[in-house]
RNA sequence: GGGAGAUUUCCCGAGCGGCCAAAGGGGGCAGACUGUAAAUCUGUUGUCUACGACUUCGGUGGUUCGAAUCCACCAUCUCCCA
């Protein structure tokens, strides 16, 4: 399947500037250098971000080049759109820091080695920038009128929306113009929230260049009730395993909704059109299958085989009991955490942060949300001997969430 | 520069000077049901040395036997006029 059509049947695609001519230039033999931006926020990429590094991939295997763009110099603004606060500003160090992070986790999923893909921070050139000289060459394409008029800017109307932040889309816009100048890229992808500023770099080359470019973006990862998938209580599910591990990474997937395993999967995964077609057919307890193979497939993509069956195997060890169960979250306790040779329960799981507190321990045993391998615990006196800790035991809180303790 | 209003526990949002750890909703957590799903129902949701005690209502002082509720100043935000 060409790869227009593959990212089409997969339902990534949102919103296109010429479909037609987009549709030519990606199934085409010639290779088509094309940019995606990324917001170095934070010092790991998250889920979110997935959508985005899994469509450079794709695009790469179908032999397009692509770039990705860090916006070092946008990041010192902050992207107004659909947000309803503005933006905390970051410090050059801690973006610097975090462009580096994003550079390094990427680097797994898009082969950056020679020309086959380029990583370049829009602070190189917006930072050289004059101010009088930028407003008359590239202000004047710009009509505030029609800004105002973009859909992402009306909730920031209403409350408030600064002169600073106005300026993120012509940023945006210059940042194609000169990747189209230096590195002849003539498409920019984005998530469909990026739209209004996709067009306006799609724009401003027409006006001051003449010349052609286009805009493409991608749906959004979303659950089927419209909130953005990736995000928990705790924040969001990072790619860096020190932030979520490979378990709690395969769990998250293994979790998911009904109705959005086969989105996700689509959009997360390499797995064939055909196949997952094949298991959107499926239903009741035979969908939930389905979501044990995808947890697998994208926990693969990100920490690697190895990984991935290590956290299958956890899991299935915990949920459907036997099994191997050495590689599910764990804590260790040393002689310190011990009271007259015991520990109590309450203390027991505040230390494994099962309960932020005291409080919170005593009415998670008081509702029967305790045990201890595999017994209900009903008493706040409950102990463990430090005997009993140093064979191990297996905690659990709820029903999900295992946690085995040692005593070393 | 001038004027009006706001600031409450994770979020939204009620709150009479005592009956306020603070209504209601959302979210979270736990239980039942289930397919490690959703929906639904029930309970719970500041902390602790826990039938009691302690700390919260933007900040700092003050009035009062007593303040989230009254006063003063400061900070932040919104709105209106210039």
């Amino acid at each position: 399947m060409n790869i227009f059509d593959e990212l089409s049947a997969r339902g990534i695609i949102a919103q296109c500037t010429d479909e037609d001519k987009v549709r030519e230039l990606l199934n085409g033999d010639k290779p088509v250098a094309f940019y995606i931006g990324f917001d170095p926020t934070a010092d790991s990429l998250h889920v979110g971000h997935f959508v985005t590094i899994m469509l450079l991939a794709r695009l790469q295997r179908a032999g397009h080049i692509p770039i990705a763009l860090f916006g070092g110099g946008t990041a010192m603004v902050g992207d107004p759109s659909g947000k309803s606060d503005m933006r905390k500003m970051l410090t050059c160090e801690e973006i610097d820091h975090n462009i580096s992070c994003f550079r390094k986790q990427m680097s797994c999923f898009v082969d950056f080695s020679g020309e086959k893909a380029h990583i370049v921070n829009n602070a190189d050139w917006l930072g050289k920038l004059n101010y009088i000289e930028f407003l008359r060459e590239v202000g004047v394409h710009f009509s505030v009128n029609r800004m105002l008029a973009a859909e992402c800017y009306k909730q920031r109307l209403e409350k408030g929306l600064s002169f600073f932040e106005l300026n993120y889309m012509i940023m945006q816009s210059y940042d194609f113009l000169h990747l189209r100048r230096e590195y002849d890229c003539i498409l920019q992808l984005g998530g469909d929230d990026q739209w209004s500023n996709i067009i306006g770099g799609v724009e401003l080359n027409r006006r001051m260049d003449g010349a052609e470019s286009y805009g493409l973006t991608f749906k959004l990862l979303l659950t089927s009730a419209g909130e953005k998938m990736g995000k928990t209580v705790g924040g969001a599910v990072w790619l860096d395993p020190e932030k979520t591990s490979p378990y709690e990474f395969y769990q998250y997937w293994r979790d998911i909704d009904d109705a959005d395993v086969i989105n996700a999967m689509m959009m997360l995964t390499f797995l064939p059109v055909e196949q997952i077609n094949e298991y959107a057919k499926r239903t009741g307890s035979e969908l939930n299958e389905v979501k044990e193979i995808f947890a697998l497939e994208i926990t693969t993509l990100v920490h690697g085989e190895e990984e991935a069956k290590k956290a299958q195997q956890a899991a299935r060890a915990l949920f459907t009991g036997g099994g191997d169960d050495t590689n599910i979250p764990s804590s260790t306790l040393t002689e310190d955490d011990l009271t007259d040779g015991a520990v109590n329960i309450l203390d027991l799981l505040i230390i494994t942060k099962l309960a932020p507190s005291k409080a919170e321990a005593r009415r998670l045993v008081q509702q029967g949300g305790v045990s201890v391998d595999g017994e209900k615990i009903t008493s706040f006196d409950y102990s463990l001997s430090g005997e009993k800790l140093a064979q191990g035991v297996l905690l659990k809180k709820g029903k999900k969430v295992f946690h085995k303790v040692l005593l070393v």
